[in-house]
DNA sequence: CTGAAAGCGCTTACAG
DNA sequence: CTGAAAGCGCTTACAG
């Protein structure tokens, strides 16, 4: 029972035609006398008919599937990312299928196996825990796919990422502009390209300052982990004074850990600075500095990449990085005359009003 | 190039057997001999041949897919509820779809022609806001469904649902034995019946205690709202000393605007119960008392209601609900002598020991 | 246990 | 513009 039965020849003998100038009519490939496509549209409504897109795949070689292969959904960037990414690629009539990859290296290989059984016409990588295995295997499959927010030294497969390095650098610039002194730097993941430039940011701009790191540790972009280094790191003698956190993610966890149960005031005691702009940044719970990653366009960037490969000619693999800007909020002390000196510093981006971003 | 081109035929022409055996010995429905079987699998991993799904698909009538519907992701209960369903279908072979329901009534009907067109094997409706024509016109396409956190009125569809009529009673139950006068709820939403029947559950304890609601409105289950209402009840001469919360999305929205806003201590001036136990409400930052929807075991009930359908003789549906615990935390007073009292109201449930909630 | 045959519901050259 | 035919890569009775 139901309309999912209907066939294009169920509609073809109803409407007095064949059944290829039904399918004509619904894959527009050839055109279709205009009088006879409105009849045959018409029985197909009160039939219920609904083109069978499995059957449709199977002899196109295209199955109008994207599999969107991530870690976990915890940090609120990647949910409000695979929400907007699906979106995206809905508009363009892909359905987007989800993979969770854990982090054994059997897990890793079962999705490949999926993915590549599945059939999807395009793979977009954004778990941070990804091994490089995975993505050699998937290259060799020849599916076209694209590394979201997870940038990777080969630099055969396509990739979109924030300038890490440049926000790192510029997140701990404000930090040694307004003056502080003790600066530490909690990691993302030594595997991880995105949390390494960042790292690089970071220890660039220190150097450049003459300044020593006060601490730089790896937090493999887990929120606990990163709890438990800012406990370890503020039962020193020796207490930063400001903590850059390589995610926003992390940077939540840090700020509970100096407000609630070190009962330290942010910014006065400690400035703190994420990096992502999730969601969750904004609420004035966490109030907290970070340095955007711009989705939008990040989104944009990879769903023009990822169709340019799978519809286009077999395109060259690209590297797109998008510049991030520094948002301000209330997580860090401000330093004096920051205004004028941050809107030069932005000119080359979108949006270079920064005061818009504090809201 | 890449495996992925590799098919049957392949295989059994390098084999020196027929193509339907090669299927054979990959969907194992038929016995092959033991050795020949062997000579097939070595043969299928030296060419890198893995089955097409999209062709199986088509003859047996199964994709082994499913379709969920959600309305977004920044509500952290359904960014679980998604990466915990995924895994489990997953494990039983099915690989997971998803569509983002907007509200307007075009999205949502384009998103049933979607999962017609995809020809999915069962669907999980998660969305808020569906509207009932989504959810008839998935009933009436005879596609196995199931409803998730998310019940109707209309008896032919199977539910998973927490006890919410239940949990918001208990929950103003434990707000009016802590001494609170002047109790408010921030209700979910009127066409959902979830947001209702919490509702019912607040108003069933405040009758049976003789007490006035301070206020009862409904938010939409939106943050945003929720924030709203709760500036304009603080703004009153007489205000709330307790407040039910009807998920805890919008709890941490209400915290917000109590805390930093209004500059008001929780839970000495205003208790905050929530409803859900999204991840986040165990964060110190929130330290949320809530009703819990045992997540584990609502994902349970639904793999099991949707594959029983799927596979199973045309079961009836059902509507299941799972009762759940009050998780008492910092945001609520506890009343004196709460403890015993608890253990014996919650003798029925699982985890019957609440202090193993606290952490 | 196993091969030849038919068919799942479409799309796509191929003739007209 | 349109129908008859072949085929996408499998599964599934049907004979052996």
């Amino acid at each position: 029972m139901g309309s999912a039965r209907v066939t294009a020849s169920d509609v073809a003998k109803a409407a007095g035609v064949s059944q290829p100038t039904v399918s004509r009519v619904f894959s527009r490939s050839t055109s279709v006398d205009p009088e006879k496509a409105e009849r045959v549209r018409k029985v197909a409504r009160e039939l219920g008919y609904i083109p069978n897109l499995v059957a449709r795949s199977l002899n196109s070689g295209n199955s109008f599937r994207i599999g969107i292969v991530l870690a976990y959904l915890k940090n609120g960037f990647f949910s409000e990312a695979l929400h907007r990414l699906s979106k995206a690629l809905n508009a363009k009539g892909y359905s987007v299928t989800v993979y969770f990859a854990g982090n054994s290296a059997d897990e890793v290989n079962a999705i490949v196996d999926d993915l590549l059984a599945d059939r999807v016409d395009g793979i977009v990588l954004a778990s941070i825990s990804l091994s490089n295995t995975l993505v050699s295997r998937v290259r060799n499959s020849g599916i076209p796919c694209v590394l979201f927010n997870r940038g990777q030294s080969d630099p055969k497969t396509s990739m979109v990422t924030a300038s890490n390095f440049d926000g790192g650098k510029r997140a701990t610039e404000f930090l040694i502009a307004a003056g502080h002194k003790r600066i530490a730097h909690l990691a993302g993941w030594r595997e991880a390209l995105n949390g390494v430039e960042r790292m690089q940011g970071f220890l660039a701009a220190m150097q450049a300052a003459g300044m020593e790191p006060a601490a730089c540790t790896d937090c493999h972009f887990r929120r606990t982990v990163a709890m438990q280094e800012t406990r370890r790191l503020f039962a020193q003698p020796q207490v930063p004074d400001a903590v850059f956190v390589a995610n926003d993610h992390m940077a939540f966890g840090v700020l509970e850990v100096l407000r609630e149960e070190l009962g330290l005031r942010v910014p006065q005691d400690v400035s703190v600075i994420g990096y992502d702009d999730a969601p969750m940044a904004a609420w004035k719970t966490f109030d907290l500095t970070t340095v955007r990653q711009p989705l939008n366009r990040m989104i944009e960037a990879t769903v023009a990449l990822l169709l340019g490969e799978i519809q286009g000619e077999n395109r060259k693999p690209e590297k797109v990085e998008i510049p991030g800007q520094l948002v301000v909020r209330g997580s860090a002390r401000i330093p004096v005359g920051w205004h004028d000196a941050e809107k030069e510093a932005v000119a080359g981006c979108q949006r270079p009003d920064p005061t818009g971003a504090r809201k």
